[in-house]
DNA sequence: ATCCATTTGTGCGTATGTATC
DNA sequence: CGATACATACGCACAAATGGA
């Protein structure tokens, strides 16, 4: 069962483009070099290069559009791949999902949460707060504070399961509260806190209904 | 955004051989014609072949041993995918979160199962209750009993979820059961049908801390 | 134990098509 | 229209690993 030190061109630029993907050096909707830019940077050929391309492209996280140019769409592969099935169930039963895990980390997190988590909470909180006039602010740093209190809940899969699901979910949360309004605020406000507190109690079976009930807001 | 008319030869082949793996023409473990023989077969230049088998081989649904042939691993991209990303996580948090699976399914399945489901699900039950002797064979026959109620709780995002897990869960499973032995029949078969009726008499609930007992034996 | 045919791995060069600006 | 850039596909050559004679 010896694993070969050496690694491909091919697989050691894709790992190199990837990791300046998932670092966000290439954040995502970056226009990359061309290829032939990257055959000289890398001093390989324009083919090598297109092998490497095509591995990301493949699983969703490049996209290459001829005449322009080649773009970050994913930020890795679970989530591209997140992204692909996500589009092929029905919405309502990606919602129903989502509801489900939210629960559940909600649970898990007032268990396991530790001081450290709490502190994180809280500022994400505070960093809501000051963000609720502009609605795609609200949402943005509303999705920051709930996926802190996933990471609380200290469990990697549902975390990555929650973290690929939610970012699918944006847009349909954004374009709804665009046309709803947004007119629960002091009701959503008070569950959130409630939900907080219930965190710092370490009480679970609190911590998940307030979490049911925030969702159905 | 009039685009798909015509797919390149690569995901033509890609996709051929896809469905063969899907349909089990070629179950897991079948080695594969290799990429001379293909090549001719599809009368495309092995650069091509090597190219469709290459975006199988990146998702983990091929692998290709140098010097001997190409073989399945799994039969789908997301399972593929799934069992990768669980490679990575800690046996505990997979076990939590397939926990969590089990508990939702068996809510939603009491809440939306249908006539037919509940004759599957018996069904279902009445071949595990035949197969108690062999342990193989019961941890096979019990998890395509539990497959079916993940089936009738008709969201195809945690079912899909679901699927994926349990194959990932199965060895561990077995594993376990040989080193421990299988004692407490009498009391899983009693919840089992405890559950069964909860679902009949679509009691969410119950459902709910009956798979959660179930799953803790 | 050695050799050898087979099979995949790697890399390059080239040609042509097509989409975008 | 033309320049640019990606898309597709083929052919070739050699390397490296494997399995079997």
């Amino acid at each position: 069962m010896k694993k070969p030190v050496r690694l491909s061109l091919t697989k050691q630029i894709a790992n190199e483009i990837e990791i300046k993907i998932e670092s966000k050096s290439w954040p995502i909707g970056t226009k990359i070099p061309t290829e032939s830019q990257l055959a000289k940077q890398f001093e390989v050929s324009r083919n090598t290069i297109r092998e490497a391309l095509q591995s990301l492209i493949q699983v969703g996280v490049l996209e290459a559009r001829p005449g322009d140019g080649t773009y970050v769409l994913a930020s890795g592969k679970f989530e591209a791949n997140m992204y692909h099935q996500l589009s092929l169930a029905k919405a309502e039963e990606v919602i129903e999902a989502r509801c489900f895990l939210e629960k559940n980390l909600a649970y898990l997190a007032a268990q396991n949460r530790t001081a450290n988590d709490l502190a994180i909470i809280k500022n994400a909180w505070q960093v809501r707060l000051e963000n609720q006039a502009d609605l795609e602010r609200l949402v943005e740093t509303d999705g920051a504070f709930h996926l802190e209190i996933a990471r609380a809940a200290h469990n990697s899969v549902l975390f990555e399961l929650y973290q690929a699901m939610t970012s699918y979910i944006y847009q349909v949360l954004l374009s709804k509260l665009t046309d709803e309004g947004y007119h629960n605020a002091e009701l959503s406000n008070k569950l959130h806190e409630e939900l907080i507190q219930a965190i710092i109690d370490q009480d679970s079976h609190l911590s998940e209904s307030l979490a049911a009930k925030i969702i159905t807001l």
